[in-house]
DNA sequence: GCGGATCAC
DNA sequence: TATGGTGATCCGC
């Protein structure tokens, strides 16, 4: 197993990609260094002082816990890789990516088990696994597979949120409810949350062939942590108790919540954090060390105490939309201002069909030796067209040129969005670009088989055949799907695309 | 509002 | 030989 880390160092030595990374780190080193020399700098009476400040802080968090509700994550395994395997049998049992030589999207569970991974470049993929399969990807498969998983979800709760293609976040506790008014023998409340969750699993698996799974907790960053226990093919359930809250997180590596990444680890294990208990433990500390939000974010981490509202969805819209792509490294202008002309025409189209239109338009450039660059423009006018686009970004372009040094990258944002005057908005683009594109010559139920004349009928049909058939199973925490059990109550209609958002941790908490 | 960083998938 | 694309947020200006 250190031999992963082993072969990958070697492949990586003196690229340009590991000298930059190499120098990425050493800048987080001294920044970490920086941070423990303030740190022995206070006194003991400062970190009391401190911890008796966000003392306050977790007794706010303790009175507004919500335990009320059931929350559910669901997240699809190795998804990529999942739908090439069911419609590519003999890939079943190798270890295969998907992805390119240069980099890879996911793996499969066989091809991880070599240490293949989502963002590693195929080739290193290859040393670490020399039989290693690497499909390309189809994004069109993936997205098909969504919205089937999207119309299971959908009849838990019409309000679930995406989050990306694989996963999602559901509050089943109104499903719970009226489940518990039937007929559910000597169920208690929490069970029945299991069961409903282990059905939706069987549904998923059933029309798409492909497994999911899922947490359920009392809000989503715990359910989300949840989803990943009993991965691939398994749930786990965290009772909505306050100690059974605190006894799950006290030895849970703080890596694991979402929002944590690798550089805050890191800081955090220079303060001898790594669980997210010692979080609390550790709360002068981070008092001290860490800027007012994050603070909230880390407390709200030790104690498993997400905000308990549900951002309202009327209010949340995009915030920007952007593309852009990876060459091989050049300084020749010529080809470059052509390229930015095509990424600024590809703009142009991804900002019409959603209705926007940008104030601010911003430059992305990566430099051969991987070093970022972004260069804003902001506008009188919102624009979409390309020329547009262009004018607010070439200049900025040829300025950086003239540092001389080729690039490897270039890509063109728009933010400050507003709606197009007339058209509908994002809501119409979404619908004209599930339909329109899909190109699914027939409309084909993954159920039965049968064909429909239209989309919406066929959802319909679908809605109508999950129900008439075999639910799923209701087992405990883990376990593969598989009995036979009765489906849930019909909720007719499409699956609403109206997202509400469950406030992912670490999201703006505004207003102090 | 800008630019760099961080994070998720 | 070779290390992605899209969108969001936060911090310090
Ligand atoms: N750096 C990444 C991570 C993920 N993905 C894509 C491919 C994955 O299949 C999909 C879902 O991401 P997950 O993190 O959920 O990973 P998987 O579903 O592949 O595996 P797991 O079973 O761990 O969820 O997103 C990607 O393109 N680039
Ligand atoms: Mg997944
Ligand atoms: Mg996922």
């Amino acid at each position: 197993m250190i031999q992963i880390f082993q072969i990958i160092e070697e492949a990586s030595r003196g690229s340009k990609f590991y000298n930059h990374k190499k120098q990425r780190q050493e800048k987080i080193d001294e920044r970490i260094r920086r941070m423990l020399e303030l740190k022995d700098s206070f006194t003991p009476e400062q970190i009391t002082r401190a911890e008796a400040q966000m003392d306050a802080l977790t007794a706010q968090l303790e009175q507004s816990r919500d335990l009320s509700r059931f929350i559910v994550h669901v997240d699809m395994d190795a998804f990529y890789a999942a739908v090439e395997m069911r419609d590519r049998p003999e890939l079943r049992d190798v270890p295969m990516a998907v992805g390119s030589n240069s980099m890879l999207s996911t793996s499969n569970y066989a091809a991880r088990k070599f240490g293949v991974r989502a963002a590693m470049p195929g080739f290193i993929g290859r040393k670490l696994c020399p039989q290693l399969v690497i499909v390309p990807c189809d994004f069109e498969k993936y997205r098909a597979a969504s919205q089937l998983v999207q119309q299971v979800m959908a009849r838990y709760d019409p309000d679930f949120s995406m989050v990306s293609l694989d996963e999602g976040y559901l509050d089943i506790t109104d499903r719970v409810a009226t489940e518990m008014d039937g007929d559910t023998g000597d169920q208690t409340e929490d069970e029945v949350a299991q069961r409903l969750v282990g059905e939706m699993r069987a549904e998923i698996c059933r029309l798409t062939r492909l497994t999911a799974s899922a947490g359920i907790a009392a809000n989503g960053m715990l359910a989300k942590i949840c989803s990943d226990q009993n991965k691939p093919d398994g749930q786990f359930f965290l009772p909505r108790e306050r100690p059974a809250v605190l006894d799950f997180l006290r030895e849970l590596p703080v890596r694991k919540v979402s929002g944590i990444g690798n550089v805050l680890s890191q800081q955090l294990a220079a303060l001898e954090v790594t669980r997210c208990g010692e979080l609390l433990e550790r709360r002068g500390l981070v008092r001290l060390l860490f800027s007012e939000c994050t603070q909230l974010s880390l407390m709200r981490a030790g104690l498993g105490a997400d905000p308990p509202g549900v951002g309202r969805d009327e209010d949340s819209h995009q915030k920007s939309v952007s593309t852009e792509t990876t060459f091989a490294a050049t300084a020749d202008s010529a080809q470059l201002s052509e390229l930015l002309g095509e990424l600024c025409q590809q703009l142009s189209e991804d900002l019409r069909r959603k209705g926007l239109r940008g104030r601010t338009v911003t430059l992305k450039l990566k430099t051969s030796s991987f070093v970022v660059r972004s260069r804003a423009t902001t506008l009188a006018e919102p624009t979409s067209t390309a020329a547009a686009l262009l004018a607010a970004t070439r200049p900025a372009l040829a300025r950086e040129l003239s540092a001389g040094e080729p690039l490897r990258l270039l890509g063109v944002r728009a933010s400050a969005l507003v709606a197009a005057e007339g058209a509908a908005g994002p809501r119409q683009a979404t619908l004209t670009e599930m339909t329109g594109r899909a190109a699914a010559p027939r409309h084909e139920c993954p159920v039965c088989g049968r064909t429909a004349g239209s989309l919406a009928e066929l959802s319909a049909h679908v809605e109508r055949c999950l129900d008439g058939e075999a639910g799923g199973g209701g087992e405990q925490n883990g376990g593969p799907v598989g009995g036979q059990k009765r489906p849930p109550a019909p909720h007719s209609g499409l699956p609403r695309t109206k997202h509400k958002r469950i406030d992912s941790f670490f999201t703006a908490v505004k207003r102090s």
